[in-house]
This record gives structure tokens, sequence and C-alpha cells, in this order.
DNA sequence: TAATATATTTAGATTAGTCTAAAAAAATAT
DNA sequence: ATATTTTTTTAGACTAATCTAAATATATTA
């Protein structure tokens, strides 16, 4: 049996490992988590005799098979319930985080089975993150930033980076969505910000927005 | 704030007040959510402490509007989850009680607003029962039990008084669920036991499974 | 390499929810 | 109306998850 929290912390340190490409340490985990190092350090002895982590005093930790699938079930769930109430419920993508963040957690296995099959097993959740198959296999595709692209490029929308609802909101007043199609009319060489066209209108774009967007170059 | 286990103790005393039209005692309470007397009375304390519920010693308890509300919308969510469940995901009725007692927990208007609007605002669940609406109103209709039907009776079903998942399996067996035409064959006078047509075919029902079946009387 | 800074763990306490065993109150029966 | 049974509460302890403050390891830098 795994609690919510364990789950949480498993999911926590998936993340960190990932993202890190390297052991998660207490204090990265702490702040995930948004606790103190103490509480992570109690934590790390109950998923280490539970046999969910590797872990040394000091050395921090990595997940055991048994975790990383405890893990990468918990992020396809979450994909899966973002695509549910994105496609489904109409919501938008800046909404969805909070609320899949708790349905992740419903343990239930025929339960996620069907919704995949109901949303037409999706390969990517509505923020173009992949969403993991039964096996824990991840899709991989080609995508580069934005801010990679050059005058005249053309370009589509298919994932972001950053995923702050705030963010989300703001490409959304820009009419920018996974799928829009833009072109990129300028670039400034000194800010490095861009003018593109998003269905037809021009907008102007930081260099901030665009290292957080991920495109398919197009033609 | 209310806990997960604070809602399903309100959401238990609410069941029993409702079905003894009076005060839930604490050992039925622990009963119901199989627990011990002592802890019970623990958690009544605390309800009693937050405002939930009206509560004096050794006198049972009453929900206070507040946790009136809560153990109502529970049971709404509860209810638009397995209408969910069976309508979009195509589980069986006897599969889903488990499953919505987890989505019950979830916490978001909006969803709820959403899912009920998603499934057309449906008015009863995939047993027969009532979805209380965003005020915590239930519909009300007649029915009565198909053990009170006499020969050449037609009746439909409409709901199921027992929910345990064997009993619901023995129905699927039968070809007995909500909306069934059945018509009274025979009804035999000592054991009580009817012979009914369902969808053409002719069952033996006994006393016990015909007190446990909701109809609405037809022509 | 010694001094300093940072990261991690330990110690000890707290809260929610649970338990068993014993005490007390209320209900029932003789 | 007293004795017995049933119901409920209290007392005291346990676990999971958390906290702060202090101690100890490890890493960094002069």
């Amino acid at each position: 049996m795994v609690t919510h929290t364990e789950e949480n912390y498993l999911k926590a340190i998936y993340k960190i490992s990932e993202k890190d490409k390297k052991p998660a340490g207490t204090n990265a985990i702490a702040k995930e988590m948004d606790t103190s190092a103490a509480s992570v350090t109690d934590m790390l002895k109950r998923l280490s005799e539970k046999g969910f982590i590797k872990y040394q005093k000091y050395k921090g930790v990595n997940l055991s098979s048994k975790g990383s699938k405890i893990a990468t079930n918990l992020i396809r769930k979450h994909r899966l319930w973002e695509s549910f109430l994105v496609d489904k419920l109409d919501f938008t993508w800046d909404a969805v985080h909070d609320i899949a963040e708790q349905m992740e957690h419903i343990k239930s296995e025929v339960l996620v089975q069907k919704l995949d099959e109901y949303l037409g097993f999706p390969k990517f959740d509505p923020h173009g993150d992949p969403i993991p198959n039964a096996d824990g296999k991840f899709t991989l595709r080609v995508q580069i930033l934005l801010s990679l692209l050059r005058k005249n490029d053309k370009a589509v929308i298919i994932g972001v980076k950053e995923h702050d609802d705030d963010f989300l909101r703001f490409l959304n007043s820009k009419n920018l969505q996974l799928g829009s199609k833009v072109i990129i009319i300028e670039k400034n060489d000194y800010d490095k910000s861009m003018t593109v066209t998003v269905e037809g209108v021009q907008v102007m774009l930081s260099e901030k927005i665009t290292k957080q967007i991920y495109v398919k170059k197009h033609e």
C-alpha cells in the first residue's frame, strides 16, 4: 500500500531526477513538496523501507523500479485526466492542473484503461506533454523552442515548457494554443523578441515567452 | 476546511439519520464507518467543534445545516460520477460504487457543474437513486416495490433498494436492469415468489429479490 | 588544509485519526 | 425499583505526517 502523500513524494522525486539527471537531494524535494527538509528525511526513510527508493544518507535518492512505476502511473493518470477535462468537459488548459492533481490519486486500473480508451488513446496532454502508456513508455518527438526559429520560418505550437496558469492565460489572450500556426515576421537581434503572425493577427513576443513554447517546423 | 475522513463521517451520519428518522447513535456510526465506537466519539467532538453537527453526549447526533450541505453535496458528486462511469465509460452498475466513493472527494465546484452539464443534468443515477441538485434538493417520484404487483401487472424497473454488487450481478444475469419492462405472469401465494417476463424471457424471482426492486406501473 | 557555507539528519514536539480496556451513563428486564 | 445489559465516553497509547531548533556531514573557498 502506498499513501496519498507517499505518491506525491515519489512523483516529486521522479520529476526532479528527470530534470537534473541525477539523484534528487533532500532540499530539492522539500522545495517541490513545499515542506521542510526534516520532513523529507523522515519520508525518505519510510519510502526506503517500503522499497520505493534507493536511499543512502547524505547521498540523495533514486527511485527503485517499483517507485518509478508508481510515479509514471501517476503522471499517466494526471495527463489523461487533464485531457478529459479539456476535451470532454471544455476546461481551458490553464484550469486543469489542480483538479488533475486530485484525480491522479483515484485507484482503479480498469478506470484508467477505460478512460484512455474513451479519450482515444491520446499520446499528448493539453499542454503537449507526452502521456506514458500502461507500461510507462513515453512517446518521443522532435520539438524545438519557438525562440530558435528565424525570420520567415513557419511552425505549429505543440507544447509549452512553463505550466504556470498566468503564463497559459497570457497565451490564451494572444490566441496562442496547441495547434496554432505561427509565422515569424521579424526577429529583433538585440532583445531576441519576435513579431509573429498567429491566426492572421500579428503579435510581439519577448524571448522570455518564446523560450517557453515548443513548436514543430512547418513546410 | 473539511478532511476526507470528516466528509465520510458526515455522509455516514446523513445516511443513518435519513434511514432511521432520528439522531444517529455512536454505535450505528461506528458500524457504518467500520471503526470503533471510541474513534467515533473522538470524531464527533471534532465535527461538533467545527460546527458540522449538533452533538450532546449520549444523545446522538444531527447534522447542522453546514454539515448537511456537505453530505448532500458528497451524495450529489457520488451519483454524478456513477452516472459518468456507466453512461460514458461503459461500466456496469455493479462496478461503480468503490470508484465513485473516491471520486466524490474531488474538490472543485466548477468540475461538478461541468460534469452535470456534460451528463445532461441527470435526475437519477445508474441505480435509480435521485441525484440532488446544486441546492441539495432531491427529485421525488412514485416508486413501488416489485413485490407489491399482482398477476398480469406490467411495470418498468426504475431502481433498486439493495446496492450489493452480488445482488446487482444477479440482476444482470436475469437481464433485469433500469428500464426493463416486466410482466407478472404468476404469483405464488405461499412463498410470494413471482414468475415474470423480462425482454421476452420468463424468470422466477423469490420475494427476497422482488422486495429490492423499485418499479413504476405501466399502462 | 583549515575555515566557512550549505545540505542533511537528528531530537523532540504536534495533530489527525485510530486502537483497546476500563469507566460511566442510559436503557431494559426482572 | 433494582439488577443487568447495552451504549457511550474516557484514558492512554500508537502511527503517519508534519514542524522547529540543534547537530552533523559534505562541499566550497580562501
